[in-house]
DNA sequence: ATGTCC
């Protein structure tokens, strides 16, 4: 079991035991080929988040959870630097938690999906570590490489955090009531139907991610135009040695799909990274966030006392946070992650990426109101 | 994580 299992973290990565349990515990499932850690790994409900499982003629939706093609978007504004209204911005923003007065069916249709009951809840963030950031370029590490991507260090970047919302949550649902956290034959009819509709929840939420950045963008007045989406919830289908093996991605960023921002917390730095050399050691996978250090409860208890909600909607980076969901703004506090730094450079170590360029945040949108 | 659980 053991032989089947890789961590791609160094010494100075710390990790919770619980994970490295659950992804003990994970390899040991029926048909396991491999079980792949990265840096950012921390527990799930009973399997690892931050992972990537490959199997052998079974497939398993408990693995990817229920936010069914969640990732990280990353796109340019036309708006430079020295052009920057904060505190305006941060008064204007809103609405991004409602439904968009536009023509969902429609912007549906234009990303090359058929509409359905969910039409109502595209272009919004959703809850818990999602949100929609406004950024701006720190540093380029690698200019050759920004410039292909068509990137400006003047001109400022939205990141977008979402997933599929009620729809993949209803996917794996349908899946549970019958199966639990049992995986489906991969030549059942249960597998063709839960891989359509996953398919579906896939495509649905990067139309999401790209209505939620149109819907910033024209609030701040400019277009917008993307750059990176890259899905870290997902089963894809890889070949290897004329048979077909099932890759689960958990909290684990694609890494065969180029460029992808990997975010820090709302407080800190992310990384625009360019993945490197033969993917397959590491699942074709990546990090796909800082990975949490506390979990939501222990994290108000011990923020409580010390920060108020004042102070924390300001960031060590003087960014502002636009959190109106008190319980919320506690829980993703930038104190609850990981050092992203650490994470980051585990990777690099490991020879997995690059660095491009590192962005630090000046909005981030949660939500309006509760 | 969730047109979420009480």
């Amino acid at each position: 079991m053991k032989d089947k299992i890789k961590i791609f973290a160094s010494e100075k990565n710390w990790i919770e035991g619980e994970a490295l349990r659950q992804l003990e515990k994970t390899a040991e499932l029926a048909g396991m080929v491999s079980a792949v850690a990265m840096p950012d790994i921390h527990p799930g409900r009973g399997n690892p988040i931050g992972a990537a499982f490959i199997t052998q003629g079974i497939i398993y939706p408990y693995l990817v959870g229920n936010d069914v093609g969640c990732g990280v978007g990353f796109f340019k504004t036309e708006i430079k630097r020295s052009k920057i209204k904060r505190d305006k911005w941060v008064k204007k923003l809103a609405g991004l938690e409602s439904p968009w007065e536009g023509d969902s069916s429609q912007w549906l249709l234009q990303s090359g999906i058929e509409s359905g009951t969910m039409d109502h809840s595209i272009g919004t963030i959703g809850g818990g570590n999602h949100f929609a950031e406004l950024q701006l370029f720190e540093k380029i590490y690698d200019q050759n490489l920004f410039d292909k991507l068509t990137l400006d260090k003047n001109i400022l970047m939205m990141l977008i955090h979402s997933g599929s919302r009620g729809i993949g949550d209803s996917v794996l649902r349908r899946h549970t009531e019958k199966y639990g956290a049992g995986g489906l034959d991969i030549d059942s009819e249960e597998a063709a139907l839960y891989l359509k509709q996953h398919d579906y929840a896939l495509k649905w939420a990067a139309a999401n991610r790209h209505l939620i950045a149109y819907r910033m963008s024209e609030q701040l007045g400019c277009e917008c135009e993307k750059i990176s989406d890259v899905c870290h919830n997902s089963i894809s289908r890889i070949e290897s040695d004329k048979q077909s093996l099932w890759l689960h991605r958990k909290g684990a960023a694609a890494s065969d799909c180029g460029a992808i921002v990997i975010p820090g917390s709302r407080g800190t730095l992310s990384y625009l990274v360019m993945p490197v050399g033969d993917q397959q050691k590491n699942a074709w996978s990546l990090a796909h966030g800082a990975g949490r250090k506390w979990n939501r409860s222990s994290t108000k208890e011990r923020l409580k006392e010390r920060f108020t909600t004042e102070s924390l909607i300001r960031t060590d980076l003087g960014s502002y946070v636009i959190c109106e969901d008190k319980e919320l703004l506690f829980e993703e506090a930038p104190q609850a992650y990981k050092n992203i730094d650490v994470v980051i450079d585990d990777m690099v170590q490991a020879g997995l990426i690059s660095v491009i360029a590192s962005l630090k945040p000046l909005i981030t949108y949660k939500v309006r109101q509760t």
